[in-house]
DNA sequence: CTCCTTGTTGACCGTATCGGTTAATATTGG
DNA sequence: CCAATATTAACCGATACGGTCAACAAGGAG
């Protein structure tokens, strides 16, 4: 990779990489031409391959880039320095949301490249989604108050439901390729209510 | 199309209808490959294109086959009889499975086909999704009683939230390439117990 | 204006893949 | 054993792909 890309207005850097982000969310790796991410970034094929070298260079900068801001955004919304559980899962998806103004198609980037089969991809992506994921449900388990929820409820499988229908909602947004952080944010924000209200004794 | 196809054991006609729905649900229509089909379904690609003729030929009896399957599926059991939201919910998700059991790719091609942009297939499938799934909310709406559930409850965003997590579900059983029908159905089953008891006024 | 550096690209290359065809080979049934 | 049918390997032309390179544009320094 060229250090010369760093060097671009950020502006451009950023059209740049969505453009990738898109295109590799979009397609499979092996199908994801590198031709349609230049034209899509508005740049040649050529300059492409001058800043990233080769498509596997560039798609692992890609998935770097990814792990190093939702780490970043997590940090910032402090999402893990409450123990209610509902500002928890508020403060992730306020990140999400956040992370979606500069990066609209990271997250779908994200989900696809942990379930791309191929090894030469594998071998970057060392985490398996299952394991990231059940490593997260066991740090909120850990952290989370459980005396505001109904007593006959069972956590574990509240807590995939609502992530399910996190994935859902935005796959369907995704679909009709409708990425508008405000609105997403707005949604996130009633969905977050109606969870509150029938998962927890009070129900406020 | 050529009608020997039909003429074909059975189960060999499923094991080629099941590996197309498969290819197409993981490519674009573009992208998705003849020949991939034809290995996947154990025949020749030669043999394939002497059934179908052309590659939109197959693509337009999958789709039909999937509306038609659907259809009676819905109609076996019963969907729409019955004014208990739960209960249609139930059967909704069960004659899915009943589908799932022949056709484990259908499902995931169906949603994919309503989202294919390129105007070769649009003109196939002539319903857009948004309208598919309003129509299909509204009937639901029409047909049930909505004295069992809390009062305080906005029905309209608990049917957009229920069915966002059986998106999500069946996305990541998708993923995992785990599609199977008997885990997925006590699944189902186990999610609309818990739906059954945050969302209406007994709660059992 | 010239010269040099830097950024950028169109055109090109070899290869792989794709949709579709065909001539030939299996297989089946009488 | 033969004829009809089922099935395929091999092929074809077109295109798409990853990657390269020589040339061009732009901008500043002298």
């Amino acid at each position: 990779m060229n250090d010369k890309f760093f060097k671009l207005p950020l502006e451009k850097q950023q059209r740049i990489i969505n453009a990738a982000y898109k295109v590799f969310s979009q397609n499979s790796y092996r199908k994801a031409p590198m031709s349609e991410i230049a034209d899509e970034g508005g740049i040649s094929k050529a300059l492409l391959f001058h800043y990233f070298g080769n498509k596997k260079e560039l798609y692992m900068y890609l998935w770097s880039n990814a792990i190093e801001m939702t780490r970043k955004a997590v940090r910032e919304y402090n999402t893990l320095e409450t123990n209610d559980f509902f500002e928890m899962l508020k403060r992730s998806l306020l990140s999400k949301c956040a992370l979606m103004r500069d990066y609209p198609y990271m997250y779908a980037f994200s989900l696809r490249a942990y379930y791309e089969t191929i090894p030469e991809i594998q071998e970057v992506i060392q985490e398996n989604y299952s394991d990231v994921s059940n490593a997260s449900k066991r740090i909120v388990f850990e952290k989370m108050d459980l005396s505001e929820f109904r007593d006959d409820m069972n956590l574990e499988m509240m807590y995939d439901e609502i992530f399910y229908a996190v994935d859902g909602y935005m796959l369907k947004k995704y679909r009709l390729d409708r990425v508008i952080p405000d609105e997403i944010e707005r949604e996130f924000l009633d969905l977050i209510d109606l969870w509150k209200k029938i998962y927890t004794k009070k129900g406020v």
